[in-house]
DNA sequence: ACTTTGAATGTATGTATGTTCAGATTGTGA
DNA sequence: TCACAATCTGAACATACATACATTCAAAGT
C-alpha cells in the first residue's frame, strides 16, 4: 500500500494523510467564511463543514488565526499562478494576452462565489490586519506593469491618438475589480457573458483596432 | 438651556442629548469597524472609542447587530441622498450630470478611508448576513436606471455608432466601483485626481464628443 | 514482534463577548 | 419645588470562543 497512485511522490501514507487534511481545513476554512461570514468563521463551524477534530487546527497551524492567513496565500498563489502562465506565454500578442488576461479573471475558476466573498473578507480587514495585506495586493502587484506594457504596445500598434498606457491600465484594472464587486454582489442575476462583453466593449473603445 | 442654537427644531434637551448619543454611537461603531475590522468591532471597542457606558447600546439599538445594521443603512443613505440630487437636478446637461456623479463617487465625502472600509466590511458578509443586502444595495439600485438613460442621451447627441447604453453604464459603474476597491487597498498612493483623470479618460473613449 | 514516532482526538480551561437589569442621575411638567 | 419619567450607567450573568494538553491510535522503523 506503499503506492496508491493517489498521493504524492515523496510523501508516505502518514505524509499524504496529513497533507490531505491540512488541504481539507483550507477549503473547509474559505468554506466557513463563506458561509458565515469572517465573524461567524469559529474553529466549530470550520470543525463542523470539515468533519475534522477540533484539535487539527493547532496541529497544522498552531492558530486559527494563521491557517485564515493560509486561506488568504493560497487563493492569491492560485491566482497569481494563473495568471502568470498568460502573462509569460512568448507565443501570444498583446491583444490576445489582454483578452485573455480578461477572460480568466471573468472565469469560474476565480470569479465564483466561495473565492470572492473570501477575497471581499479578507480585503475588509486589510487595515486592522496588516498581515493581509501582502496576500491581497499579490493580485495586482505584477499584473498592473505588466499590463501597461501590453497597453504601450497596442498603442504603438495601433497608432492611438491622445491614449495612454498608464491610464488605460488603471481603467481596465479597475473595470474588472468593479466586475468582481458586482458578481459579489449580485451573484444570482450576474451573466458571466454580458460581464465579458461589458469590459471588451471598453476595451474595443479603448483600442478600436484590436477588439 | 432650552435653545443652545445646537440642537434641531422640536426636540428638547433630553432628546437632543438622547439623539447626539445615538449619533455618536453611530459614529463609534463606523471607526470600530475601520480601526479593527468587523470581527474586531465589540462592544468594548466601540465603548472605548465612544467613550459611553456599555448599556447605551441596549438602550438606542436594542442589539450590537442592529447598530451595525443602523450603521450600514446611514452610510447607505447619505449616499443615495447625495446623489440623488444631482441626477435629479433639471439644469444639467446629461453630460456634465455623468461626469459630477463620477466626481462625487470620487469625493472625499464618500470616498474616504473609513467609510469605504465599512462599506467593504458590510459586503464581506452580504451572503451570511442578508439583512445588509438591502443597504448596501441601495448604492447602485436606482442608480444605474438613471445612468443608462443619460448613457443613451450621450449617444443620441453625439451620433456614436456601435455604442451601448447598457454596456456603457455597467462598465462605468464597474470602474467606480474598482476605483473603491483600489482605494481601499491603495489609500497610501492613491491619487485621486489621478483617479479621476482614469475615469473620465474612459468616459472620454466612450464619449469622445462629450469629455 | 517490539519500540518509537507522529498524527489525531476531544475534554478542560480561562478569557472575551453580548445582553440584561437594578439602580443612579437628570431633565420635564405640574 | 417636587414627583415622575426618561436617560444613562456599569456590574452581573451566561454563553461562545480559542487554545492547551493529556490521551489514543496508527504507521514506520528496527
Amino acid at each position: 500500500m506503499s503506492d496508491t497512485g493517489q498521493h504524492e511522490e515523496g510523501l508516505n501514507a502518514r505524509e499524504f494523510s496529513k497533507s490531505k487534511n491540512r488541504r481539507h481545513l483550507l477549503d473547509s476554512a474559505a468554506e466557513a467564511i463563506f458561509k458565515h461570514g469572517f465573524r461567524g468563521a469559529t474553529i466549530a463551524a470550520i470543525q463542523e463543514i470539515s468533519g475534522l477534530s477540533r484539535g487539527m487546527i493547532n496541529l497544522h497551524f498552531k492558530t486559527k488565526e494563521n491557517l485564515l492567513l493560509a486561506v488568504a496565500e493560497d487563493l492569491s498563489n492560485s491566482y497569481s499562478e494563473r495568471w502568470n502562465k498568460v502573462a509569460l506565454d512568448p507565443d501570444l500578442p498583446a491583444a490576445e494576452k489582454l483578452r485573455r488576461i480578461i477572460q480568466l479573471d471573468l472565469s469560474p475558476d476565480f470569479l465564483n462565489r466561495r473565492d470572492v466573498a473570501v477575497w471581499f473578507a479578507f480585503r475588509s480587514e486589510v487595515y486592522s490586519n496588516p498581515e493581509y495585506r501582502k496576500s491581497i495586493d499579490s493580485r495586482d502587484a505584477s499584473l498592473r506593469d505588466v499590463m501597461i506594457e501590453l497597453c504601450q504596445t497596442l498603442i504603438d500598434e495601433g497608432n492611438y491618438l491622445d491614449a495612454d498606457a498608464e491610464l488605460a491600465t488603471d481603467g481596465l484594472i479597475a473595470l474588472l475589480e468593479g466586475t468582481w464587486t458586482d458578481f459579489h454582489l449580485h451573484a444570482e442575476e450576474f451573466d458571466r457573458s454580458k460581464a465579458e462583453r461589458t469590459c471588451l466593449y471598453i476595451a474595443k473603445s479603448l483600442f478600436p483596432d484590436h477588439f
